[in-house]
DNA sequence: AAAATTATCGCCAGAATTGGCGATGTTCAA
DNA sequence: TTGAACATCGCCAATTCTGGCGATAATTTT
């Protein structure tokens, strides 16, 4: 069986190659194209297609919100994505929004070809150095403001439990020491990440041990 | 200028005809051996390749840690894990402790070979599914259980100041309502959260405001 | 029209947190 | 060896939160 995509891109002439390169290599037809996200909102699901190519850059709606809204109806339907950008905010928020692929617009036929099929194949096709983008964001090791870093082991310790919402009593208990030294501890943490209060102080912690990447202003939103 | 590797792998085996292979092909040497973390973290640095291959299932210390330890010696170093492992833990754990390239065994010589290349070249080389879980990552839905979705317009607003570390006080002034009122809302957020205190509200708050993945307990440490 | 939800206000008391000030002992680096 | 950072313990008072109980009014839903 081969395998159905659908185009979503507004330039015509590179629409129309698009569709050729597909219609005209076996394994892989074209089954439904789209100058604008509108359309393809409108189109692509009922087709059902395998896989949909989308350009990032389109007029009106753009290609990274048209996959956001058109991905919870087509969770089986892969994504990739085609641009010219090679920035990192673009890119997650590609992925993000449900893309599974990332490729450069000059990638050639062959090799998108081979990314359709990989893509089908449950893998996620990108170019090396998107790849490099992506994997970099789960090194970024927290630099600079971490004011955590210079909090002591044992402090860590407690304000793990106080993000968990312990009691000073409780955290003594867990930690077998004294209501007291829990009581210092905290006073420590306090001063050493500039807050006044349990709240403030968990809310710094858990932006920082946040476990993940956190790329870029842009998925903040 | 041929691209220098070292190579982490206690299999004496494995290992040799990992050297075979790069000593055998042009524009690769192999400038180091080793059999474990030990002895690679003492013997690498001086050496300074320009790529690692490095085993991720290492007696004694493991490879994750051993790139952890050696990354920061060697920034310009690229690593190469590789593993037998394709969990998602692995994955991450060792992306995060700076390794740039993810293989598994099996992976054949030439593409071994291109991956050392696209490593030294910029780029972050991996089999099509570890790169589809990586991307899985940035996907992960705010999940579901939104308790969240039952606050009222008001009662989400208190909530987000609270986040901030405001006392009752002062979001009541923000938000020109009395004490009172700032304490009604702020009980019926904890009814609706299931909490008992601001703490717990933010912590949930905060877990769920998150844009970002938040991928495996792993990486919470 | 009755019921539920939301937003607003209030009192009171117990519980928890915060901060000021001080103390002892250990460990580790200068 | 002297100081700095850490971990431990203590007292006390002021502030802040939490929860129980109740109330009015507007809006929305049923």
């Amino acid at each position: 069986m081969s395998i159905s995509v659908s185009i979503v891109e507004d330039d015509p002439a590179v629409r129309a190659s698009l569709v050729k390169l597909i219609d005209g290599s076996p394994g892989y037809r074209c089954v439904s194209q789209h100058a604008d996200a509108e359309s393809a909102l409108r189109e692509i699901p009922p087709v059902k297609p395998d896989v949909a190519l989308m350009d990032i850059n389109l007029s009106g709606l753009n290609g990274v919100e048209c996959v956001r809204r058109l991905k919870p109806q087509l969770p089986g339907t892969q994504v990739i994505m085609l641009t010219v950008y090679q920035n990192t905010e673009h890119i997650f928020n590609a992925l993000a929004a449900g893309a599974t692929g990332y490729l450069l617009k000059q990638t050639p036929p062959e090799e998108l070809l081979a990314a359709i099929r990989s893509v089908h194949d449950g893998g996620s096709p990108m170019s090396s150095h998107i790849a490099r983008k992506i994997v970099q964001c789960f090194q970024q090791p927290a630099p600079p403001v971490n004011g955590a870093q210079s909090l002591s082991p044992r402090e860590a310790e407690v304000l793990g439990l106080l993000a968990k919402g312990y009691l000073y009593k409780e955290i003594a208990d867990a930690m077998s020491v004294t209501y007291a030294t829990v009581h210092t501890h905290i006073r420590h943490i306090y001063e050493k990440l500039h807050v006044r209060s349990r709240t403030e102080a968990v809310a710094k912690h858990l932006s920082q041990t946040r476990s993940l990447p956190r790329p870029a202003k842009a998925f903040r939103l």
